[in-house]
Parts: C-alpha cells; sequence; structure tokens
DNA sequence: TTATTATACATTGGCCGCCGATGTATTGTC
DNA sequence: GACAATACATCGGCGGCCAATGTATAATAA
C-alpha cells in the first residue's frame, strides 16, 4: 500500500530509536532493515537518516563508533541511557497519538473502524 | 498528553473528513467537536481547518451552504459521495500505516508494546 | 580488464503541511 | 459601552522530509 509522505512525519525518529532499541546499528543497514520489516512500507531515504541520526548523536541520544566490518568502514550508532528514556517517551507519544487518531474516526464513522 | 505537532502531519484530512461523516458541519464548530472528542489533544487552528477546508471544497470532496442559524451566518460543509469515498481510502491508509509503525515498534522493542 | 551494481556515508535546495499572528464582523454578556 | 465569544479568512514563516547529487570502495558481471 502506497502511504502518503506527509503521514511519515513525526514518526521517523520513533522508527529510528526503535531500530537501535535491539542494539548497534550502521546507517545503511537501517535503511534495508525497516524496508524489510515492513514490506518495504517504509523506504527511509539516506536524506531523511543521516541528518537525524547526526542529531541524535549531537543530543547525546546515541553514541557513534566508526570501524571496520566486512570490508566496509562502518559508522555504528548505539541508543544511550537518554536516548533509551527518549524512546520509551516517543513510544508513549505514538500510542496515546494514535488511539486517539482511532477514537475519534471510531467515534464519527464507526462502520469504517 | 503534549503531542509532538508534527505527528499529526497528514492525519488532519482524515479528522476532518471523520468529523464531516456524521453530517453537515461548519467549521468552528468542527473545531470545538474535534478538542472536545479527543480531550484537547487535537486543538485544530483555524489557520489550518479552513485552508483544508477550502481545498477539499475545490476538488469536489465537500458542499458548502452558507445560511443563517442560531443568530449566525454560517458556512456548512457536507461530504460528497467522492468525499465519503476519499474518508475510507484516508481510514484504510491510516489503519494500513500505524499499524506497520506499531509492527516495527513491536518487533524491536517489544518490552515497550 | 573494465563496466556496472551494491554498499556506505554525506549534504543541500526545495517542497509541502501546519500554525501563529492578525484581520474583520457580529452576537451575547457584564 | 466594554469585553468575550462566535465565525470566517489569509499569509508569512518554520520545520520535516526527500530528490538529487556527490564521494569512495567492494563485489560482480561482461
Amino acid at each position: 500500500m502506497k502511504i502518503d509522505k506527509s503521514l511519515l512525519t513525526g514518526s521517523t525518529t520513533l522508527l529510528v530509536l526503535s531500530l537501535l532499541a535491539e542494539g548497534e546499528k550502521y546507517g545503511y543497514q537501517m535503511i534495508q532493515e525497516l524496508a524489510a520489516k515492513s514490506d518495504n512500507t517504509f523506504q527511509m531515504k539516506e536524506g531523511t537518516l543521516y541528518p537525524i541520526l547526526h542529531g541524535l548523536e549531537r543530543d547525546g541520544y546515541v553514541t557513534v563508533s566508526q570501524r571496520w566490518s566486512g570490508g566496509r568502514q562502518r559508522r555504528y550508532y548505539r541508543l544511550t541511557g537518554k536516548g533509551r528514556g527518549l524512546l520509551e517517551d516517543k513510544v508513549k507519544e505514538w500510542k496515546f497519538f494514535s488511539g486517539k487518531v482511532g477514537d475519534v474516526v471510531a467515534s464519527y464513522c464507526p462502520e469504517l473502524a
């Protein structure tokens, strides 16, 4: 299913943090994993991901360790304690928000809910 | 709970269409109703709503009948058949999208889901 | 051998959606 | 007569996402 781009706005950081909850990962890997896990629903672009990762690093939500792996230089991102806290907040926020949207739809058009 | 503004992006039209599923309504009323139904989670601004309504009218998703009611001039918006179709599409899209986000979160951080 | 694809990271201009600010006008209330 | 609430409207600006583009290396195919 084709998803309107604007729906994604605001949830991309949540998706990135979720990916990192499992353990450290590098950027390219995160894009591939997210596409695979979501049946290509979420095809995150480099122009979206890398600036987000840089911001998370700048604000202390992730740490980076650049090293060789599989014959490649890769930048591995890992959640800090603060980053874990941000993830928990974002998950709460998402559940609250999506629940409210569902409530409104169910309330006004129950036959579609 | 305070919701990050950007989360709303892309779902505002869905909310507006949902409100109109019940029957014709005027702008100011829709803002009040939405706030009440969502416990003030969705405090839609005039600067958001009116341009959306104008666009929906322009594209044939709603029709407008301006008339007096309660000692006020009001512009009542009503869903067309095309508008009803758009609502159904948007609901499907929303359910698909929110389900996928939930899947990803549950998959990578099941303890938070 | 060379061309092509995949991997990996990065930046930037621009588009689009939302909203704060502001404006106008009328009705109800103190 | 002043003020709040109702009701509609517009516009500049901000912020998030991404298409386009660039660099570099490794693997694969021709």
